[in-house]
DNA sequence: CTGAAAGCGCTTACAG
DNA sequence: CTGAAAGCGCTTACAG
């Protein structure tokens, strides 16, 4: 592969030229720098990014920690970064974590050894604590760090998130507001925060609308459209008697939704259903899914502005807390 | 951030020493062993990639290009991808097309820069004459690549792809078989050869089959779900006669069945719907998608084996041609 | 406007 | 088993 000094001895000029006209630091004469260009051409010259990296000590990349780089809801957000970051020339670095313990802390060794210039993570399975920790060692001195659904009071300024309690709530607050009294739950593994969260206003809902939070009405499943069909079919074989469901997130609403066709239940009419994130299938589902909208894209957007922000310097303003919003459609009707 | 001197000189040891212990290229005493990995745990050290990808040319990375990184579609092969390179320490790096030449060409060179020691391609816009040429090119000399999706008779060892012309076929031959004879297609965008492929097997199945083509019966759309409404709209609009529809992908024909339900047809009582490709969401559609399946995830695995067996100069077998398969779920009722 | 030289942070023969 | 030296491919003061 042809090097700078490829191009240097094919346009005669010495390497630091070369350098000068392909990144415009400094003013070059129009004829060397058409034979620059020409031999730049004619030897298909790429740069090394490795050596330029390491003498500028700019990578021009950003570092993307999310859990699974092939869900529809970690892409929505990768999507949301990749529209400003794309513009400015820089480039993502994403690894999964796939929300373990030691493939988040290798995902993390990994980027960090690519010397992003920022870095925007969703954690999933590091502590708190051990992330403080991390913060606190070198490497994480220097880069600015975004920190995606989750919320650290020590880094509030780098937080983007969703109140996620609040949106638990709101959903259950719709079904009781419709009349429902029997309401089961769905949620996410209960390992991690945001399914706690939901699971939490759930249940704050239900109390302080004078109904109990019965326990045996809330399964545990993996926020997978398959663990979502298996805790449906669940309730069913427990016999529970429910008249609607809080699920945690889309998937899973999809595979319940999947579930109780097959068992001859319709929706809403025998349940009503309320779903959690709003990604794009939601509405193309039969009947279209009611949910809480998490506003995914904004929310990658956000962070990516403030890596950005923090990388310029600058001031701006850029929301970081986000609502979680009841996004009415046909899943859900009013209990009679 | 500390550099292998800051460990050298922590641990009392050359940097050739620290190198070693860390890549187990030679012997080291055990007590200077032992020393050093405190000194790389006590100041957290991370190696500079680029440093270390500079002086061993070997970047430990696989390049990708796909159409977009955040569409169901593409994230199935990424992840495909992602499950055989991972285990082998390596990672990716990939970069989206956005189904455009020039950010498909800037997608390339980019990549090319990170030094990849693979590259897979799922190249949408860029010609096979053009790609041929930049194979030639030095850069391209000295990597194993591999196309996905596309194929050059050139490169016939080098691509993974389905027959997608069959796969027209088998989905219009289908609802043949179910007795329909006013088949409509919906078609993705006809600059794109799968698209082409998939309508052109759909016409080949009408004319062997002794129906007419009639091209006031194929609305070109764009592959995504608020196409796939608004083209199925338009048939109405347009007060076509038909009853079934072959949609050449699954995306678009989320968004068809949508519209269909706003207009109050029944699927497949009224209308009779195939899709293509097979993505998660097919079998939970209402009613289940009849669709043609394209192993994308398999094809992706498939991609990334023939890429690492380049590297390793293996030659086990790896399959490479994919047959489109007919997933008969419950969309489509035989024609009275 | 241009070139020679130093240096980024590693690894790897080479020597001992 | 260990260290000194060279070098990977760039960029960037420095000098002219």
């Amino acid at each position: 592969m042809s090097s700078i000094k490829d191009v240097s001895r094919y346009a005669k000029v010495s390497p630091s030229t070369v350098s000068r006209v392909l990144n415009g630091t400094a003013p070059v004469n129009s004829e060397t720098k058409k034979r620059v260009l020409k031999a730049v051409k004619k030897l298909n010259y790429q740069p090394n990014a490795f050596a330029r990296g390491l003498v500028t000590n700019r990578s021009g990349s950003i570092g993307v920690i999310i859990n699974e780089i092939s869900s529809p809801f970690h892409s929505a957000i990768v999507q949301g970064i990749e529209t400003v970051v794309e513009p400015t020339g820089m480039h993502l670095i994403v690894s999964s974590g796939h929300n373990k313990l030691q493939p988040e802390r290798n995902a993390l060794n990994f980027i960090v050894q690519r010397r992003p210039e920022a870095l925007i993570l969703r954690l999933e399975t590091l502590s708190d604590k051990e992330f403080l920790d991390w913060l606190r060692s070198e490497p994480a001195q220097t880069l600015p760090i975004i920190l995606l659904g989750r919320y650290i009071p020590e880094l509030s300024k780098s937080c983007v998130c969703l109140d996620n309690e609040l949106g638990g709530y709101l959903a259950t607050k719709h079904l009781i507001d419709m009349g429902h009294k029997k309401i089961a739950h769905i949620s996410g593994p209960l390992s991690m925060k945001d399914s706690c969260d939901r699971l939490q206003g759930y249940r704050r809902c239900l109390e302080t609308s004078g109904l109990s939070y019965d326990e045996t009405l809330v399964i545990e499943a993996k926020f997978t459209e398959e663990s979502g069909q298996q805790a449906m079919q669940r309730f069913f074989d427990q016999g529970k008697d429910f008249s609607a469901v809080f699920i945690a997130n889309d998937q899973m609403a999809m595979g319940a939704l999947y579930t109780l066709r097959q068992l001859n239940k319709r929706v809403p009419e025998d349940i009503s259903i309320v779903g959690y994130d709003d990604l794009l299938f939601a509405r193309y589902l039969y009947p279209a899914l009611t949910t809480i909208r998490q506003p995914l894209a904004a929310m990658g957007e956000a962070a990516a502005r403030l890596a950005l922000r923090a990388l310029e310097h600058k001031t701006i303003d850029i929301k970081q807390k986000f609502e979680p919003e009841l996004i009415q459609r046909q899943s859900v009707l009013r209990f009679a």
